[in-house]
DNA sequence: CTTGAAAGAGACACGTC
DNA sequence: GACGTGTCTCTTTCAAG
């Protein structure tokens, strides 16, 4: 995948803000309509582009809780992964799930109401999962920064 | 802030896509396109839909190295905080950064193009900020979960 | 790549019930 | 809240340079 300075500036543009209209964004960047709605199609029909989508402010629906949880998964074997991704999987609570090097198998990223329903999620349904030995949680405390635009290299 | 049904399902469709129509989004939801613009129109203007923006395939545009780093600052005392917090606003490889509870104080989310980027960003980036002692790196493997969807409850 | 034209669709404000 | 109307803007396609 090659982009030119174009495709860059279109991607940065829409990351920042993805109901800018193709008129507004032509101009931005400096291409004509047809031109730039061409790119911006090619993009998301290369798959660049993967998905428009809406930042919600998380405490404004009561999401007051946000929390990094460390897992160790023991025995690391395959049946006991995949079934801990599956259960991962179907966890609305669970926004994010990686798998790391280290001494630490997953990071989950979770979000819940408040510390009473932190205690459930992890109660009924993390620690459930067979395999889930040990966890080590992170709770957020302030979120200092938070940006969806990715460094996108000139 | 009180959401009703039609509040949460705007909520939710608009996050697995908003470049959704509002004459969609109504038939979707049940409401009339007018209802149906207006309370979008207020989500936003009260600031629960923070932005409108798109999800780029890091992969595609050269981003393989994805890992989160945790950072002890010492002495940390406000005028260390406070420069540290505006260097990592001003590095784009920072995505993400979270102050935590416990015995690390910041977890950072970073993205770079490769390990050589990725080992440039700790010696010059990160590891010359003041106050910086300790940083504890979690590179990630493989991402098995990312949701924009917050668990917006009924 | 650009410009220009033309048709279709949607946004949005305005009334009415 | 629903519905209809009208206007205006943008999208989208398709020419030709």
């Amino acid at each position: 995948m090659s982009l030119d300075q174009y495709d860059r500036a279109i991607l940065n543009a829409l990351q920042k803000d993805s109901s800018i209209s193709n008129l507004d964004l032509s101009k931005l960047i400096g291409l004509s309509t047809s031109a730039c709605l061409a790119r911006t199609k090619n993009l998301r029909e290369t798959g660049v582009i993967k998905q428009f989508t809406t930042v919600i402010d998380e405490k404004k629906i009561g999401l007051d809780m946000i929390a990094f949880i460390m897992v160790v998964l023991s025995p690391l074997k395959r049946d006991v992964v995949d079934f801990f991704l599956e259960q991962i999987n179907s966890i609305p609570q669970v926004l994010e799930c990686y798998t790391i090097a280290g001494s630490r198998d997953y990071l989950l990223k979770v979000a819940t109401k408040d510390m009473q329903s932190y205690k459930d999620f992890i109660l009924d349904s993390l620690m459930v999962i067979p395999g889930v030995s040990r966890i080590e949680a992170n709770i957020v405390i302030n979120t200092d920064k938070r940006t969806l635009s990715l460094p996108i290299e000139e």
